[in-house]
RNA sequence: GGGCUUGUAGCUCAGGUGGUUAGAGCGCUACACUGAUAAUGUAGAGGUCCGUGGUUCGAGUCCACGCAGGCCCA
């Protein structure tokens, strides 16, 4: 399709960059750009792409500007390199943030669901309150340039998703790993309900609060008096105790000492480094015998010590033995969560009440302190209201916390004061004191929550952990350390996932038990829900069959009783399960694969390609891997990128709260899509955090896109008026002049750079080598040292060459850097290509990327152009240390150089330094010249690896030699050096030789390179000096006049000094040339004169268009 | 408490395998240039390379221990 050509290259007043972005938009739009991106591929080979879904029940933020970035970078770059890159977009719908959304509109409580609103309401409100800023969304997907399909998401609530997920359970149910157990999780008697870590994280979760909090005395089994010290700030879990953990390395002491309560004669066991919290250091010079029952200061002495690990195994007296327990019970153990930051450093365990605790006792084996409650099972000794359970006899129904009795009946002493008062009397209380720490509160009743065992239902992850670890080796991370360490420890550490979540708004757990919980049912399809259903029928436990609209979510899937093989009634499991397994399920559900489309997923898994936050590595990253691996066999994604945070410019988290938020919808409008894009690309890794700084936008603007843009402008300006439009074949290399054979030699480099960056997926290195090539030598050294040729003389092969090397620059720049500023590139190809028709797409993203042309590659030539600028740069400074304006011509600059290659590499390279630093002549000033002053520096590499420690007294020596002893190594190659009786050779590439002066002429040196400069200043010269100055000032004129490039024009100069007008006329021929005059005469009155000043002169002159 | 990560100029960042004088852009100061001009050039000021030890002839770079920030998890 190629477009239809016009005759003029675009020219632009101002860049407007938002108005960019907006019309190429529309232009994708009305030319349906991104679906040809994706039908022209067909039959081409595939990069599959899995979008992460995001939640639409909140806005988007700029954080999501950059993932999708990055995201779509690779998916342009695969799709110009030849691959047909299919993207579903995707919404992820359940999870407690919707339920609290909708409860919080309501006005309801969880309780409220069926009473106060409907349950058909409810659910409805959960559809549209996840879905609420969708268009905001698809609003924000499209002004920053995101190319994903929006028509046809996958949507985790629908019911082909949740059939999906349901298929996965059964496949894993099948396998034998899924299965219920219990474990610790946080719990709010008050509410009755478990929460979730989101919930407790919630602001004003944790309250400081005074708890009563104890020292326990744990007797060890076969001594007189000997115990084992425990901290706790909880003693009503002190009749749950099972276990006593030490740290392995901790070292510990056995103090002699007495019972503040009791008086008693006690040794006690602690950590070395806790004697000071119990221990007053007064007492330390007190005899043990001088002790008398109720003194104050209690005497104290360590009789033993030991490290942790010798404690492994010790046994000990049950505490409060209200419940018998079997061994090995009662032992001390190590666990890795000791310290010796508070309490003694010996840890109380309770199976029951701790995730640790809980942890080490599987991991010993030691039995939990349970009853059995009316239905015989194990239950723990506080029950779910929060009161212990009758086999505590002492105190048996009381709330273990005050906090939850009603009002008025509040019992004047708590629980753990009772329990403290009746240890402090069997001399089981070493210290009793009130402690003040952060605890944990229900978001919802306000009251401190208990860490309580609860059912659960589990993936038997551990099963598959060597083949977890083993394949995510395989997976290319990006950074590397994500994979290897973040993800990498946490899959060596694998716990078994947890699947079970007490909510309503999410995918149901799909299995149904017996009333005797004897016999299970997992469901894997529709199909086989409704074949149990009609059996329920059958069995009389149902009235009807569920309709074909029925709705998969609670509670609606609860009403559902099926029938067991046995005949008995079958009631679902009430937990949902985690949303994450919906979003790690995406591969499958988004084509309601295994029920349909088979084809299209075994075409699309794995992804090549997947990216989001760094704090996804626990979340949707490990989802995707486990499910691939329990269920396929293989990974789920290939490469992946792992971006890190956007913080706001001072390195805080971005909150609307602190009002600290970036509004990405206002910083595209501002600055456009592209600038903010190349901003977060260029300005770090995707993988490192960003702080967000507006300014840094505005800075990749003016530098990368302004430069960029200005060239374009330059370009279209003069190629207009010469009618340049590429219709001729193209120059070959050899015939074009140094300066373009030298900038295509960079870009062809460029190409093969950022070619290899995308390849690696490394946006940042990509975007930073085209923002330096466009800045540093496309625009501030090609355009500004070819300038002239655009505007200057006839259209010639010449010109021609400048502006097809120019044209080509642009348009390679437009095709490599269109996957990270996708608009800009766009309106830039499209304006090139409009004129010159030479590409056949009508989209710079439909092009093919670029491949570089090895043979336009020339090192020599890249080599002489940085020594140009160099000895460029260098003149410009000697200039300006003489006070010598570049506008004054000089005679000749000199240039020491000590081999013949530097030479050559100059010489090629001569007329542009005469044309940039205002000289006319380059000469070489070789060794023979014999004015050279010379520098030697030792090779610190190279001697170091010869001489080792040597090298100090060696460099020491070379540092002192003298243009003898530099002549010498020269001469024959090699040096004898005496040092320290023994003669030490060095070679000529021990040492680096360079010319350090040349007496008499100014000069600058930088690195090896030198440059003498001939300041004296001849009668042709001072008058050329004028000339040039003169032009510079009807320059000036012309422009303040308006006049347009191409107008010709009559100047009139009043007649002046002699040396003025002595310049004036010659370099008449000059001045005319460059300021596009057909005459200048020096005439003796003159009206309506304009003054210009130079140097001291007035001179009075005026120009008339012709 | 654990894992990972970051720390280099006022700001944002570069600094293969260790090499002695640590760079760039922006910002600042001064000067220049001016048919790309809301552009450009040159020069200058600005650094305990987070700290402390160690390895080494030599450490921004390697090792150990810390400190500070960040993320995830307990």
């Amino acid at each position: 399709m190629k477009g239809i050509k016009v005759s003029k290259y675009k020219e632009y007043k101002k860049p407007e960059f938002a108005k960019v972005g907006e019309d190429i938009l529309q232009f994708w739009k009305d030319n349906e750009i991104f679906e040809k991106s994706v039908s022209e591929k067909e039959g081409k080979p595939t990069f599959t792409f899995f979008e992460g879904p995001p939640s639409a029940n909140g806005t988007p933020g700029i954080h999501h500007v950059m993932a999708r970035t990055v995201k779509d970078i690779f998916c342009r770059y695969k799709t110009q390199k030849g691959f047909q890159v299919k993207r579903k977009g995707g919404w992820d719908t359940h999870g407690l943030p919707v339920e609290l959304q909708v409860e919080k509109e309501l006005g309801i409580k969880k309780e409220d669901i069926g009473k106060k609103v409907s349950v058909d309401e409810y659910n409805q409100k959960c559809r549209e309150t996840v879905m609420r800023f969708k268009d905001i969304w698809d609003d924000l997907t499209e002004k920053m340039g995101y190319w994903v399909d929006l028509d046809n998401p996958y949507i985790t609530f629908e019911k082909e998703y949740i059939e999906t997920v349901w298929s996965l359970l059964k496949q894993l149910y099948d396998k034998d790993l899924i299965y219920k157990g219990y474990t610790i999780q946080p719990y709010s008697p008050a509410a009755g309900t478990g929460l979730s870590s989101h919930e407790l994280n919630q602001p004003g979760t944790y309250q400081d609060i005074k708890d009563t909090s104890m020292v326990a005395q744990f007797k060890v089994t076969g001594t007189e008096n000997d115990f084992i010290l425990a901290w706790t700030t909880t003693p009503w879990t002190l009749p749950a105790n099972n276990g006593l953990a030490v740290g392995a390395g901790i070292e510990y002491v056995k103090v002699s000492t007495f019972n503040q309560y009791t008086f008693e004669p006690i040794n006690v066991i602690l950590a070395k480094d806790r004697m000071s919290a119990y221990f007053n250091d007064k007492a330390k010079d007190i005899a043990l015998d001088d002790y008398k029952p109720g003194d104050k200061l209690i005497p104290f002495k360590v009789i033993d010590s030991f490290k942790g690990r010798d404690m492994e195994g010790m046994d000990y007296e049950q505490l409060m033995p209200y419940i018998p327990l079997e061994k090995p019970a009662f032992t001390v153990v190590i666990g890795d969560f000791v310290t010796t930051e508070d309490g003694t450093g010996i840890v109380h365990i309770s199976k029951t009440f701790g995730a640790d605790d809980f942890k080490t006792s599987v991991q010993y084996d030691l039995p939990g302190v349970f009853v059995k409650d009316d239905e015989g099972k194990e239950v723990p000794i506080v029950d779910k209201q929060g009161r212990y359970v009758k086999e505590i006899t002492d105190f048996a129904g009381m709330y273990v916390k005050n906090q939850y009795y009603k009002d008025g009946e509040v019992p004047e002493k708590s629980l753990d004061v009772l329990i403290s008062i009746k240890l402090k009397e069997e001399n089981r209380a070493f210290k009793v004191e009130k402690y003040e720490h952060s605890y944990p509160h229900c978001w919802r009743t306000d009251k401190p929550i208990l860490y309580y065992p609860l059912d659960s239902w589990f993936i038997k992850t551990t099963a598959y952990k060597d083949r977890l670890v083993e394949l995510n080796k395989t997976i290319n991370w990006k950074p590397a350390s994500t994979g290897e360490g973040r993800f990498g420890n946490w899959l060596e550490n694998l716990v078994d996932w947890n699947l079970s979540r007490s909510r309503y708004w999410g995918t149901p757990l799909p299995i149904w038990v017996s009333e005797d919980k004897k016999e299970q049912k997992c469901i894997g399809s529709i199909a086989e829900l409704k074949a149990e259903v009609q059996k329920s029928v059958d069995a009389g436990f149902m009235d009807e069959q569920i309709s074909d609209d029925f709705d998969l979510h609670r509670p609606y899937v609860d009403d559902i009783i099926l029938v067991s093989d046995s005949g008995q009634k079958m009631l679902r499991e009430l937990d949902l399960i985690d949303v994450w397994f919906d979003s790690g399920a995406m591969p499958y559900a988004q084509w309601h694969y295994p029920f349909e489309n088979e084809d299209i997923f075994k075409k699309s898994f794995p992804a090549d390609f997947i990216a989001e936050g760094v704090d996804q590595t626990r979340g949707w990253f490990f989802t995707l891997h486990t499910l691939g691996v329990l269920l396929h066999d293989k990974v789920a994604f290939k490469n992946v990128i792992a971006n890190g945070l956007v913080l706001d410019k001072n390195g805080n988290k971005m909150s609307k709260r602190l009002g600290n938020a970036v509004d990405p919808f206002k910083t595209i409008g501002e600055y456009g899509p592209d600038a903010t894009r190349w901003y977060m690309i260029s300005n770090a890794n995707p993988w490192d955090n960003l702080k967000f700084n507006i300014e840094g936008v505005g800075e990749v603007q003016r530098r990368f896109f302004g430069t960029l843009h200005n060239t374009y402008n330059f370009f279209a300006l003069y190629a207009n008026l010469d009618g340049f439009k590429f219709e001729e074949a193209a120059i070959s290399l050899t015939e074009r002049p140094e300066s373009d054979r030298w900038i295509l030699s960079r870009l062809n480099t460029l190409i093969k750079t950022v070619d290899t960056a995308y390849d690696e997926y490394e946006p940042t290195r990509a975007a930073r080598a085209v923002m330096d090539f466009v800045a540093d030598e496309l625009s501030n050294w090609y355009v500004r040292l070819n300038r002239k040729r655009f505007w200057k003389g006839e259209y010639n092969d010449d010109k021609r060459a400048a502006y097809q090397t120019l044209y080509t620059c642009l348009m390679t720049v437009a095709k490599i850097g269109a996957p990270i500023a996708p608009f800009y590139m766009e309106n830039l190809y499209n304006d090139l290509n409009a004129v010159s028709g030479l590409d056949q797409s009508k989209s710079v993203h439909l092009t093919d990327f670029p491949v570089a042309d090895e043979a336009c590659i020339n090192n020599d030539l890249e080599a002489q152009m940085a020594l140009a600028q160099t000895v460029s740069s260098l003149t410009h400074s000697i200039r300006k240390k003489e006070r010598i304006k570049v506008r004054q011509p000089l005679s000749k600059i000199m240039i020491p150089v000590l081999d013949e290659v530097t030479k050559h590499h100059v010489e090629a390279v001569a007329d542009l330094i005469m044309t940039e630093v205002n000289v006319k002549t380059v000469e070489f000033l070789d060794d023979t010249s014999g004015v050279l002053v010379k520098k030697v520096k030792p090779n610190f590499r190279a001697l170091g690896q010869k001489f080792g420690p040597k090298m100090k007294l060696i460099s020491g020596a070379i540092n002192q030699w003298g243009q003898d002893d530099i002549a010498t190594i020269e001469r024959q190659g090699q040096y004898d050096l005496a040092l320290e009786g023994e003669t030490i050779q060095l070679s000529i590439d021990d040492v680096e030789i360079s010319s350090e002066d040349i007496p008499g002429w100014s000069v600058a040196t930088e690195g090896k390179t030198t440059v003498a400069l001939d300041i004296t200043i001849s009668e042709d010269l001072r008058q050329e000096g004028i000339a040039r100055d003169l032009v510079n000032r009807i320059q000036n004129l012309r422009k303040d006049q308006g006049l347009d490039v191409q107008d010709k024009i009559d100047v009139r100069v009043l007649n002046n000094e002699d040396i003025v007008n002595q310049a004036l006329s010659t370099n008449k021929n000059y001045i005319c040339e460059e300021t596009q005059a057909l005459s200048l005469d020096l005439v003796d009155t003159l009206d309506n004169a304009q003054t210009v000043e130079i140097d001291d002169w007035k001179i009075d002159l005026s120009i008339s268009v012709r």
